[in-house]
DNA sequence: CGCATTTGACCTGCGC
DNA sequence: GCGCAGGTCAAATGCG
């Protein structure tokens, strides 16, 4: 995770939000190109919340397309992806290495559709 | 019956 | 140019 953050710092701008009336952290990351000449715009948002399972249901059917094994963490990273059709926003959960009891995800993407509504 | 999930392999990008 | 890591895809299986 450090060094994923590190990462985004070099190539962007982060804005890092805190909750402090509850256990998450947000962070923000608009990645703007800066030294390619291009206009890659996309955007990142990662929540590391306190919680006990990693399946976060945000009101979204997502669909888990692959799990990696990430040498930074011995806990493994799955990949979902939204079920609706041209929405390609991805979804990215893996566990916090220092509090297994923190869930990290990270969303990728805007979904162009309105989503399910959950009651 | 349909669809989501699972795991391993493959491919691409970046770093050295 | 090669190696490593990360990310993605695809076929089969299980469950709803």
């Amino acid at each position: 995770m450090d060094r994923e953050i590190k990462k985004w710092i070099d190539k962007s701008i982060p804005v890092v939000y805190r909750c402090e009336s509850s256990d998450c952290l947000i962070i923000l990351v608009g990645m703007n190109q800066t030294g390619k000449g291009e206009k890659l715009t996309k955007e990142k948002v990662a929540f590391k919340t306190k919680s006990d399972i990693e399946i976060l249901d945000d009101g979204f059917k997502w669909r888990k397309y692959g799990k990696k094994m990430v040498k930074n963490s011995p806990n493994p990273r799955n990949y979902y992806r939204c079920s609706a059709e041209g929405c390609s926003v991805k979804k990215r959960v893996e566990r916090d290495v220092e509090d297994p009891s923190y869930v990290i995800t990270t969303y990728e993407g805007v979904h162009n559709h309105e989503g399910p509504f959950r009651s």
